[in-house]
DNA sequence: CAAATATGTGAAAAAATCATGAAAATTTAT
DNA sequence: ATAAATTTTCATGATTTTTTCACATATTTG
């Protein structure tokens, strides 16, 4: 677990490094944005925590960088009472933000949840007893894991990450089999009809939006 | 725009709504958990900000029993210093969470940002209970869904997308049946049947414009 | 008030759409 | 290369939806 701290005040940088260190993760340190910058497109963190008013390049600018290659999550630290509005304008999807000063203690908790946050997201996807596990590439069933072949793995994936969402036929064959598919319209019925059955009680949560396509809602 | 707030302290709830109702936010208030779990299950909040410590029935407590029913954001209040660990044991997925004593402009801030993060609408068309979600390809009457057919869906949403217009049958026919449609004027008048029956209280706003067709209204 | 015109309604006919099973084609594994 | 698995196509029948149409009811007009 490796954490990019970025402020121009060292002792900041040190309380903050010492509390994170306890808590077993690595700990880098940039005093600028440039710095930063150049730091998170060389290495891959699991979170950069970043000052908001930094000499040579500010922390929105250096986030606003670094996420356009890179999606690592950001926390923002900014001085309290001010500068809000800037942080949501910018639509920068930011994970959180700590209002200085902080207590060392809340912001290892912070830097925890978006930790965990972001594991999670990735990787798992829970509806009840049907649960997707996207890291393994492993679908079960009430604890259950069931075969799925990889087109109903994806087709599956695709409507659980669209829930309540109609898809139509054709969007779901641009997105699943590619823009290029020249086939059937009808070919999307079947492999639904398979995954239904394939999920046993859970197939019902994937609905038929007649003259539409089809929605996973659950 | 609604929300629901928590907190046993009076004085705490009066300021937030205060600085809620005055960026346009509607405000419900609940003194403690029990009153909290009653109110978010009977009403639709776009968001719940729930203090932890209040009498009757905390909030941990009442946000478990709240998401197991209805998936409604949460933005928990906490007294700084402590209960950071439980609130991330347990894994309420509590959206953020915000340390007394605040900045109520921090907190406005943060709420909407969990707003807007968690919109998906903008897709959501409303009139009084009557809500036709065009993403889910959905239409519920006070919180539940009825079942249209496809052209009575489609009927309906242009009806709604043309609040206070009369559209002629021809017009209807063009807009929803299409250009190339060589059947009967008065195929529209029994759709306009099937679907002000289907809407029950709000068929009515479905009004005849005698000579013309007919006009949504609310 | 009666005739003419327009809309509401119910039921039946016609049409569209989807679920399904099985076979053909393709891809992957052995 | 052969077998196995997966994907695609396609025809069928079941189901749902749409349309038509005749008659009822309501409104306007002379």
């Amino acid at each position: 677990m490796k954490i990019l701290v970025v402020d121009d005040e060292e002792l900041i940088r040190e309380v903050v490094k010492e509390y994170l260190q306890f808590d077993g993760f690595l700990v880098d340190e940039a005093s600028n944005g440039e710095e930063a910058v150049e730091l998170a497109l060389q290495n891959d963190y699991n979170l950069i925590i970043m000052d908001i008013m930094m000499p040579k390049k500010d922390g929105y600018q250096a986030v606003k960088e670094i996420r356009k290659i890179k999606d690592v999550p950001v926390l923002m630290l900014s001085a309290r009472g001010e500068e809000f509005d800037k942080l949501f304008g910018f639509d920068l999807g930011v994970d959180d933000y700590v209002t200085k000063p902080f207590s060392p203690k809340e912001l290892v908790a912070r830097v925890k949840a978006i930790i965990k946050r972001n594991e999670k997201s990735g990787t798992k996807l829970e509806f009840g007893g049907l649960v997707l596990d996207d890291k393994a590439h492993e679908v079960s069933i009430d604890g259950k894991v069931i075969n799925l072949t990889p087109k109903e793995y994806d087709l599956l994936k695709y409507f659980v990450s669209n829930n309540h969402i109609a898809l139509s036929r054709e969007q779901l064959l641009t997105n699943i089999w590619g823009y290029d598919f020249y086939g059937d319209d009808r070919t999307v019925d079947t492999h639904v009809k398979t995954l239904r059955h394939q999920l046993g009680k859970y197939g019902q949560y994937i609905k038929t939006v007649r003259k539409v396509g089809y929605k996973f809602e659950f």
